[in-house]
DNA sequence: CGCATTTCCTGGAGGC
DNA sequence: TGCCTCCAGGAAATGC
């Protein structure tokens, strides 16, 4: 599930890649989870020179001359992949971007389809559907935009989880950060203590850096760019962790529905 | 408007 | 072993 640890990872390893390269052939296996310019991909894209890789939220953005953005949505199965162009094409493979004078190829598969690409070029003006508005940056927040962003009667998972608020967390940050912060997920963020909400900022911003530094959390599909897997798994305190010790007192994690989402809390820890 | 719930999709897990 | 059902989740669509 990538979530913004994830597409930082596969964006930091691209931008290393691709810059100043060119993208060649462009293969498209399935239109429909192209979006954005309706012109045939290929016609747009082949020749064009990378300028860079960065990420917004959980979406990858490649920027390539002049004035073209390629953004890609992993969503739950997608993977973005540098790949030898000889090495056998795996199932649900979409789309494929050869980069000139390199024999590898930029690959997006995506098995469920919950992702997909958009092309915006000029001004963006054909968007299509899934590319909705983005809160902030959790990396990038104050403490002052944290405060007024919790300011609402909404139970606080579900308002971590809005990508319209704050921008990258999923399912699985959101309860990694809630632990460590000792905060229920249910609690309405209006009644968080006023010493809460910094402490959750805190918890938000070190667990989403410390999860950079270990490429990720593999628990499936995610694969970084050179297609391994990341290793935050191993410290993960609560999420996927039902019935297994806390690490903080003992208590046995427990698995509850927030939001519509599995949800592992402590139930010592975050009362 | 604001918030909660349903829906989309496939592979893998588990029951029998 | 094979067949069936259920479940995972990001975010748009729908419901209240």
């Amino acid at each position: 599930m990538p979530e913004l640890p994830e597409v930082e990872t596969i964006a930091r390893h691209l931008n290393e890649a691709l810059p100043h390269r060119t993208f060649g052939r462009v293969v498209v296996s399935r239109t429909d989870i192209i979006h954005g310019d309706p012109r045939p991909l290929g016609g747009v894209l082949t020749g064009r020179r990378i300028l860079s890789v960065r990420r917004r939220a959980k979406r990858l953005v490649i920027e390539l001359e002049p004035d073209i953005h390629l953004v890609f949505h992993l969503g739950m199965s997608g993977r973005l992949t540098l790949s030898p162009y000889r090495r056998p094409i795996e199932p649900h493979t979409h789309l494929r971007i050869v980069v000139r004078g390199t024999g590898q190829e930029l690959r997006f598969r995506d098995p469920r389809r919950f992702g997909g690409v958009w092309c915006l070029t000029g001004n963006g003006e054909y968007v299509g559907k899934r590319l909705g508005k983005l809160g902030l940056e959790p990396l990038d927040m104050t403490l002052k935009d944290f405060r007024r962003l919790v300011d609402r009667n909404r139970q606080i998972k579900a308002l971590l989880l809005d990508q319209g608020i704050i921008a990258g967390l999923g399912n699985i940050y959101c309860d990694e950060s809630l632990h460590a912060a000792g905060i229920h997920p249910l609690t309405p963020a209006s009644a968080l203590d006023p010493a809460q909400v910094p402490c959750l900022l805190k918890a938000i911003k070190g667990t989403l850096r410390k999860a950079i530094r270990f490429k990720g959390t593999t628990l499936i599909d995610y694969r970084t760019a050179d297609g391994l897997e990341g290793s935050f798994r191993t410290k993960l305190r609560v999420y996927h962790r039902e019935g297994q010790p806390c690490q903080t007192c003992g208590t046995a994690i427990e698995r509850l529905i927030v939001a519509g989402r599995s949800t592992f809390i402590c139930p010592q820890c975050q009362a």
